[in-house]
DNA sequence: GCGCACATGTAATTGGTTACATGATTGA
DNA sequence: TCAATCATGTAACCAATTACATGTGCGC
């Protein structure tokens, strides 16, 4: 009964974490990070990042950690950031994430590699199933509307198929070149 | 000197002028747009939508309109909020859309079909050219790089590439057909 | 000496989420 | 008559954006 505190990280906690898995760093490296790679979705603003770090220092997933002689300091994960992170990790994928939080699925796995190999293919897999089912219903609510809607409705419905489509194909590779890698 | 009240609608205030241009609809029924629609990315929880129609109501964007016998009533658009519109489609396209918003861009193309067909295609062009610079720069870091990261990064990068080329060849389809349905 | 990148924050505002609240109408 | 859907809102909370503020260290 004691402190149940309900935590939930954002995406952007996640991010973090995900980041400073293996790795301890500043706030300022963390910023460039999220400026300067391909993470680039995130904010990397001042105003959003050391909140943010208070906010996971609160929730004890990183602690600081005074670093070297010129008293910088740098943020590592705690165990229970660890374990948060793991259970993201291994959270079932359900339809509306492959629907609508695409991104959320890809910062998943871009950071997931400390896992078995099962459970990566596995989470693979979940996407590509799930993904499947989608683009069939999608396919058919387009070939009974498409007649009744207009152009651009048409277009920008087209591309949402098209977009799913991408990422089916792009599971089959992820899962096969995660399969030849790293041969057990 | 007036009142020069700077108007910063949100995706979801464009959504919405976007959806009621043409017809009023009512606060529910724009809910059930979003709820039922394609266009489900929107949140149509009631603490989103209504609170978003009284801003577009105070910024002279929508109004709302009594409606036959039984007192409901609907909202439509504005002349203001008919240029906010405009001004919102023919906003010239930038780099950073297409690297971070393309969602942004679809809900744009969705609702531009009462432009003119050459300020539609420009649109569309201008999205081409600005993604196809953009895939090269994702492809030289790619290559450059690749061998430096871990497979997770590496197959999280090459779905940016494959997404952003599925827009590329989306675009030339949606220029096609744009160009060959209503000729001249 | 000047400017830039490093480095870390705070404050005000605001939009979105979640949960709550209420009442009418309709069909089984 | 009971449940579901129609229909419209409010209140508390919170994260993100923007702008401001401050100071250090390095290279030219």
């Amino acid at each position: 009964m004691e402190n149940k505190e309900l935590i939930k990280p954002t995406l952007l906690d996640y991010a973090i974490l995900g980041l400073i898995q293996g790795q301890p760093l500043s706030g300022y490296a963390i910023r460039k990070m999220f400026e300067e790679t391909a993470l680039g979705n995130y904010s990397s603003s001042p105003g959003t990042i050391y909140p943010a770090l208070k906010r996971l220092q609160k929730y004890e997933l990183v602690q600081k950690v005074e670093r070297d002689k010129t008293g910088k300091s740098s943020f590592e994960i705690t165990k229970k950031g660890m374990l948060t992170l793991q259970n993201w990790f291994l959270k079932p994928v359900e339809k509306v994430d492959v629907e609508k939080n695409t991104g959320e699925l890809m910062l998943r796995f871009g950071f997931m590699e400390t896992l078995e190999k099962e459970q990566r293919i596995h989470f693979l897999s979940s996407i590509h199933d799930l993904i499947k089912i989608h683009i069939k219903g999608l396919e058919a609510f387009y070939y009974k509307e498409a007649k009744n809607m207009p152009l651009h409705g048409r277009l920008a419905f087209q591309f949402g198929i098209d977009s799913n489509k991408t990422t089916l194909k792009w599971c089959k590779k992820a899962i096969s070149q995660i399969s030849n890698n790293e041969p057990l």
